[in-house]
DNA sequence: CGAGCGATTGATCGCCATCAAAGTGGGTGG
DNA sequence: CCACCCACTTTGATGGCGATCAATCGCTCG
């Protein structure tokens, strides 16, 4: 998952597109790799494109699977994941719309792609969207950028795994996701507000956690005032300025339990 | 760190050069970035550069320095780190020669660079390189090739830290490193061996564990007879498809400790 | 209203961190 | 050449965070 959305020179108004376009109603048209061609060159892409819908839950590849098409995400969430022989499964990113996913070098996927909520996506073919992208460099430049935007993401991720305690991860997890749409997030009363639209277990597959764990953080979040649980699936942000801090590692480690 | 070296299509021959090319001796013509150029563009594009050499320990560029440069990595190892206010250190990578690093969206780097070992590094300036990608469109596919292969190393490096066991981190490390240089890596006798140019200090910090947990670890796969330490710094592969298959988290937990 | 699934809470366990001490090896100076 | 030092590694003893096992809660749907 992104930081927050790709910088802000890429971020531009698309061209305007004539009535009748076959992206004229997508939502995602200013973010999404498509932002960098102009209408006629939009409509040739297009037409080569497919539009898949799928129900939460449901698989648009597996890791391994060779890798035949690439997609723009314009509805909905989708997980990447990665799984061990024994069953224990790692997400390696949630994806949201205008994200690009399945270009890779390799013969096959290096992940699951599945959804979390409903989803859309536009489907390419591989082999005609490189051909493609050969004939618009600006593609290519705007696929690097998001290939080095995800790059750090990622190692973000990274240190979050590698030395954050349960909390930091949650407190981060958190942030990332309320600094993503600063367009959806407050509550009527103008406080922060944080939509999980995956599972428990997906945020602990995230996070390298337990269900359990996160249930136990969430609620020690709670109790020292620093999230309010609206419902399973909305969180309020109370403390953002300490719940940043822990985020970081900045913050004493306040011991989640003691009460002895 | 990449898994492997950058897919063969790009481990090309290099075009052939004239005498006295100023690229004429580098060791990783075949490997690094430059090698889509040909003689005169390389020699265009190495005049607007300069050669840093480090000690080890010697830092390139820190964390939110403003990224002014861009580096490739001709001899030595780098590691990219990244710090928790309390002092908590996570290394994103390792940087062998041939890697490329530097190249940012945002306004400063995301890591601090530094030596592991003697290094030496072609430095160019950012403007310059990116006014130089833009007219050699084989460099910017290039580009993103490099980004492409380290997210998907790093989200290797991402299910080793959320899912993976102590033990199971260091054979997927040590596999890593065995598959790195094909070239390098054998005894005298034929057998796997890994050097570690790296204290255990940066092993831990790499692979989010303790140093004391990694040595405990080499000390039980030496006693399960999947490793021999030759000497702090190289280890000889005893058992690599054990190994690949605890790396994997394939094999049996097998206690490392337990003698009672 | 009951079934069923996901989330929460509770009790206990175990892996890895932490604290501590001893071993090792390379470099320096006498 | 050897004694000493210092930094790094290894080994040992103990503790804590998060996992695991288990029970309860709460919501949705039939």
């Amino acid at each position: 998952m992104s930081i927050m959305h790709p910088p802000t020179q890429f971020d531009q108004p698309a061209p305007v597109l004539e009535a009748n376009h076959p992206c004229g109603d997508c939502i995602v048209r200013c973010k999404a790799i498509c932002s960098v061609l102009d209408s006629d060159e939009l409509k040739a892409f297009r037409r080569t494109g497919a539009t898949i819908r799928l129900a939460p839950g449901e698989t648009l590849f597996y890791e391994d699977d060779p890798a035949r098409s690439v997609y723009s995400l314009t509805r909905g969430m989708l997980r990447l994941t990665k799984i061990l022989p024994d069953g224990r499964r790692q997400i390696a990113d949630f994806l949201f719309p205008g994200d690009f996913l399945g270009l890779t070098l390799e013969e096959g996927h290096s992940f699951s792609a599945e959804a979390v909520t409903e989803v859309e996506v536009c489907q390419f073919s591989t082999a005609r969207f490189q051909a493609f992208a050969t004939t618009h460099p600006q593609l290519e430049r705007r696929l690097f950028a998001l290939a080095a935007h995800e790059l750090a993401a990622t190692r973000q991720q990274v240190l979050r795994l590698g030395r954050k305690s349960a909390m930091e991860r949650i407190a981060s997890f958190l942030m990332m996701l309320a600094n993503r749409d600063r367009d959806v997030p407050v509550s009527p009363e103008g406080r922060l507000m944080v939509v999980l639209p995956m599972s428990r277990t997906d945020i602990g597959d995230y996070l390298g956690l337990r269900i359990e764990t996160i249930s136990r953080e969430f609620s020690a979040m709670k109790a020292q005032g620093l999230i309010r649980l609206v419902s399973t699936q909305r969180v309020e942000i109370l403390d953002p300025e300490r719940l940043e801090a822990i985020a970081a590692g900045e913050a004493l480690p306040e011991r989640s339990l003691c009460a002895h």
